[in-house]
DNA sequence: CTTGCGATTAGGATTATTCCTAATTAGGCT
DNA sequence: AGCCTAATTAGGAATAATCCTAATCGCAAG
């Protein structure tokens, strides 16, 4: 969960969650939609992955990168728990 | 939103935003409820009221948090815009 | 095999976060 | 006034995040 919302904590990889809203990327249409060097880009797309919100697939010598939905979810599973009446959610996964 | 989220992204402030869902809490009581210093509460504290996720109010020497639900709707609608099919959400206010 | 392109890893500099102790402010009480 | 409790601010050390350039890996053609 702390993995989560960490990745979520970064105005890049939030816009990199939306550009992917409408299908898969390759990491080099990703990189090109910003003003950074493609090996930052890499290690926040390697963010996003080891939250779960995406998965990269081989094509080639290409790589995709498809928007895991299930843990955007998650996250506002969390959330809503959070201000809800429900039990309160779980937080495990202390910072590292 | 970039404020709200980074807020959102550290497990003591996600816990103390837990705290407080049952109602408004003194700072020494929630300090008194983690493993860490008064003062490394007041800074998360602080980044909560930087975030509009709660808000301060005096009652005599003592100072209660009060949680502002508003604050975490707004992030929730933002994730659920992220995986919806609507617009893209506006996710101004880049890193400082 | 070699060359080229897409992409990631490695290493390092810079900046931001996090947390502590010590000092300070603010209010209530005698 | 003086003192005590509640809480914050100040300053600094340790850690983590961010971003760059240079080097490397993986695959597909030629």
């Amino acid at each position: 969960m702390n993995t989560l919302f960490k990745a979520l904590s970064h105005p890049v990889r939030r816009r990199i969650i939306e550009m992917l809203r409408k299908g898969p990327l390759a990491s080099g249409d990703i990189a090109a939609a910003f003003d950074m060097s493609w090996p930052s880009i890499t290690g926040h797309l390697n963010a996003l992955k080891d939250a779960g919100l995406v998965s990269p697939e081989r094509d080639g010598s290409t790589i995709r990168y498809r928007l895991e939905i299930s843990a955007v979810e998650e996250a506002v599973a969390f959330l809503m728990a959070m201000r809800g009446g429900g039990p309160a959610p779980d937080d495990t996964e202390p910072t590292p």
